[in-house]
DNA sequence: AGGGGTACCTGCGGGC
DNA sequence: TGCCCGCAGGTACCCC
């Protein structure tokens, strides 16, 4: 689920309640056996107590807690993960995780599908997760020539490329489809056909797509699965042009927009606007 | 190297 | 009504 503007829209919407507040202690449900690292919820718990989360950072769809004592929490919300700040202790069928303040606040971690993780580290440089990790889709350091260099190595289509978070970091499958829409580029069009030029507009087209999302406050689908950090929908839906429109017209020509599965993903196009 | 499949989970909607 | 199937904003791992 949370692509790059939904993980920042959380984030920003916690940081005033989370920032610079003393942490008592870590829940952890029976549950969650994949979801910490260190797996003892006790250990955890008791090498967080005390501490204050003094910055929180997004690299792509990681979440980066840095605490006053160095050690960082890093997080992912997969599919279907939660981010909520409550005064009071919540109860929810999905809670797996929650980190209480000194002052009675809690974060709260809800997660249907339970993909998500949350894992304590003391030297970020050693994450692999973050090693691994391509320049942030709305970092001014990455410029089309270098995604135009990425694209010429590798022999992959442009739709699974932009997934690549090796490649570019951020996208999800919502986004992809929709910036690969607004470029009129086909999702199986090979990234090394893509010339430098095409490549330049296609990253303005991200940048722009993303901060229009993250002005909408990300996107929540029909099934309700991403609300932001205070339970609201995400009003990009309206603005979307092509995700999840199998069969309808296309906004720009009203020819019937395809869908076509990619390594067991849904990307969505129209057959005439999206040429390759 | 990259494509494809599977796995990790729960829930929902559609078809019969 | 109920069952079975496919599908879901992600990623890691396997095999060819």
């Amino acid at each position: 689920m949370p692509e790059l503007p939904e993980v920042h829209t959380i984030l920003k919407q916690l940081e005033p309640h989370i920032l610079n507040k003393p942490i008592q202690e870590l829940y952890v449900s029976v549950k969650g056996q994949r979801l910490i690292k260190p797996r003892s919820p006790g250990d955890f718990s008791s090498k967080i107590s005390g501490r204050k989360i003094i910055m929180v950072k997004r690299y792509g769809k990681f979440m980066v807690f840095l605490l006053d004592n160095e050690q960082q929490i890093i997080g992912h919300l997969r599919m279907s993960g939660r981010l909520t700040y409550s005064p009071k202790l919540l109860k929810h069928k999905h809670k797996h995780l929650h980190i209480k303040f000194a002052d009675n606040g809690y974060l709260n971690f809800i997660d249907v599908r339970r993909f998500g993780t949350f894992h304590l580290v003391s030297n970020i440089g050693n994450y692999q997760g973050l090693q691994n990790l391509g320049i942030d889709a709305l970092s001014p350091a990455l410029s089309a020539e270098e995604l135009y260099w990425k694209f010429q190595v590798t022999s992959k289509n442009i739709y699974k490329a932009l997934l690549d978070q090796a490649v570019i970091a951020g996208l999800g499958n919502i986004y992809v489809n929709e910036d690969l829409y607004a470029s009129s580029i086909r999702p199986i069009t090979k990234a090394r056909k893509l010339s430098l030029q095409e490549v330049r507009q296609l990253l303005v087209n991200i940048r722009l797509i993303l901060k229009a999302a993250i002005s909408f406050k990300g996107t929540t689908l029909l099934d309700k699965t991403y609300l932001d950090s205070a339970g609201d929908t995400g009003k990009f839906y309206k603005r979307l042009r092509v995700y999840d429109r199998e069969g309808k017209p296309c906004y720009k020509c009203k020819t019937l927009i395809k869908r076509v599965r990619i390594a067991n993903r849904s990307a969505f196009y129209c057959p005439k606007c999206q040429k390759g």
